[in-house]
DNA sequence: ATCCCGTTCTGAAACCTTTCAATGCAAGGA
DNA sequence: TCCTTGCATTGAAAGGTTTCAGAACGGGAT
């Protein structure tokens, strides 16, 4: 540890004015330079741009919103910045922003209920010109507030059913349907479901697509074993496995369909620790495909979504809402693909 | 796909003046309302509130920033948001943000000089209170200039010999050097350091680390093999893989330290898909121990870093910097930490 | 009745930028 | 010489908030 003085903090930052002084011109004329060179004259113009490099000039972005009304920011709250998932969809959303030369803030929810109502006023206040959230509740009365007073809203990956705002999923419900018609096919008779809590919309939907398909093979609703989780977290996935363990040998599933990736990594840790086999004890299916699954103890079948494409469909939305004037809303949905990997092929 | 109606964007929004004509009161008044309560007497609070949520009044930040000069906002910059270790950080410094009450916005530049500047230049001109990084260049003139121009910076896990900003990283030396003493202990006598490129600084620590271990082992420097890679992504990984299985059989490596866990996990698969077991056949340590290195296909050994500790140590050290007229510049350093699991001991 | 004090409320100034109507100026045409 | 035209520049107003010196008011003490 070595210590060193602090940064200047006194000085009060030059503004318009100072650059107006110091280059022997008027306000308008800085202004000029800064956002219409073409009707300034280069000679002035050269003379403003050394005043402003000399007097390290930094243009206050807070006082041309307010005059402007707008600031050509987006935000991005999402759900869980640890889950890769909505990495790669925060990298779609960044690379549309980056293309229409907008700003994009992201914010974490993690979450949270508290933290993501606090994150929105926040953003609400500064001005943001459009949010994309994957929020906690869909059904918010809060989300539909936001809009109500003017900052546009579109909800990604997550289902709504608002008239209120654009929306970005992918059917989950079809993908769930997948998982387990991947399953009966492979011979499995004796199936679990692990996600939770039922709370989360994805949870409830890949869970009805799964029964579904579970019913459509010829089984009961209540054949399909249910085991719920506290989140969709590593952590709880091995918890879950734990559970499965207890159950009594006849009555354990032989194979497990995860509501996500992480659960299912979870899972497959605690499966392996305790020396069973995958696929051939326990077949394992996972839900988005993250990066990892392929590289997972036992490389993860998994559903895939198009992430980077969601992210990317999200804030094309957004741009168009904020932009065009007869915007419409819409609900876009895209479709669901099988990995198929050897947690299930063996 | 269904379409609605968009969003109402024509309304002027509230301001305080409005609520303030509406309450019967004056515009200091409501400010008063917002910002010290307790000087209003009861009645006209109520009459105030009443008005606010009459009109659906949201403050308008960007102007009251304007007028106090400061935002409450802090912004962290990262190098990679869909690398696991940077998200972790990332929580750390938003863990320590909230309890200061402090909004956070967090930015990639996604190891783009490019994208890095773009974003320092939006949240210098947004007078954020203070700027999080981990750099792409963490000897960049940039940086200086910016807290030169009076927006403290913290550098996060990333040294620099400038003496304008507080920095928290980890001993990087001494984790190279772990990796391979643990390989030299494990009786290796053929190893190599995959990553790369020597730009980052990281890259460079951890090698000259590993080189002093191998020194101290008794062996020459030009015998610890050095394959670089164009990133340290899970492809680059592969690549690297196939870089080395390319070689002639003698002088392949019977272990590999890689330059962070992506890069582990990349090479891991590549090596088990072509049927070669991990460690009989190829030893492999990688650095962070990110949460999937443990369930990877092979447990991974890693150079574990206090990642959560890292974000909140950098965003104390930021507090007290904009808080405490006082305050000196350190520079912190963290200690790693070896955990050894399957791809080293068999 | 007068004075004083504390509480509550007021309104103008300041923060920094953009905009726009108006001004100044030089060159070209009549 | 006088007008016109067009370009370069000016300066005040506006945008929404906070601050602060001072006004208004009510009540208690004298």
């Amino acid at each position: 540890m070595s210590k060193r003085s602090a940064t200047p903090r006194n000085a009060r930052r030059p503004s318009v004015k100072d650059v107006a002084e110091r280059a022997q011109v008027s306000l308008g004329t800085v202004s000029n330079v800064l956002n219409r060179p073409d009707r300034v004259s280069a000679g002035t113009r050269e003379r403003v741009e050394r005043a402003m490099t000399e007097l390290g000039f930094v243009l206050n972005e807070t006082a041309r919103q307010l005059r402007m009304g707008r600031s050509n920011t987006f935000a991005y709250v999402m759900l869980d910045a640890t889950n890769p998932f909505f990495t790669d969809v925060a990298r779609g959303i960044e690379l549309a922003a980056e293309k229409a030369d907008l700003s994009l803030f992201l914010c974490n929810s993690d979450g949270r209920d508290a933290r993501e109502r606090a994150h929105l006023e926040h953003l609400q206040q500064q001005r943001v010109d459009g949010i994309l959230i994957t929020p906690v509740d869909p059904e918010s009365a809060e989300l539909e507030r936001i809009t109500l007073q003017g900052t546009p809203v579109v909800i990604v990956d997550r289902a709504t059913t608002s008239g209120s705002f654009c929306s970005v999923t992918v059917d989950d419900r079809l993908g769930g349907r997948m998982a387990i018609e991947h399953l009966v096919d492979r011979g499995h008779t004796r199936v679990a479901y692990v996600g939770g809590p039922v709370s989360i919309g994805q949870v409830r939907e890949r869970y009805e697509g799964a029964c579904d398909a579970w019913r459509d093979a010829g089984h009961r609703d209540t054949d399909l074993i249910h085991v719920q989780t506290e989140a969709l977290s590593v952590e709880e996935g091995r918890v879950a496995g734990e559970r499965l363990a207890g159950l009594p040998k006849r009555a354990r599933p032989t194979a497990v369909f995860c509501a996500n990736d992480l659960v299912a990594l979870g899972l497959l840790q605690q499966v392996i620790s305790t020396g069973q086999r995958v696929p051939q004890d326990l077949a394992i299916v996972g839900y988005d495909d993250i990066a990892f699954a392929a590289g997972a103890a036992v490389p993860l079948t998994s559903v895939r979504q198009p992430r980077q494409a969601l992210g990317r469909t999200a804030a094309d939305l957004l741009i168009d809402e904020v932009n065009n004037p007869d915007h419409e809303h819409q609900q876009v949905e895209f479709t669901p693909e099988l990995i198929a990997r050897v947690s299930t092929l063996g």
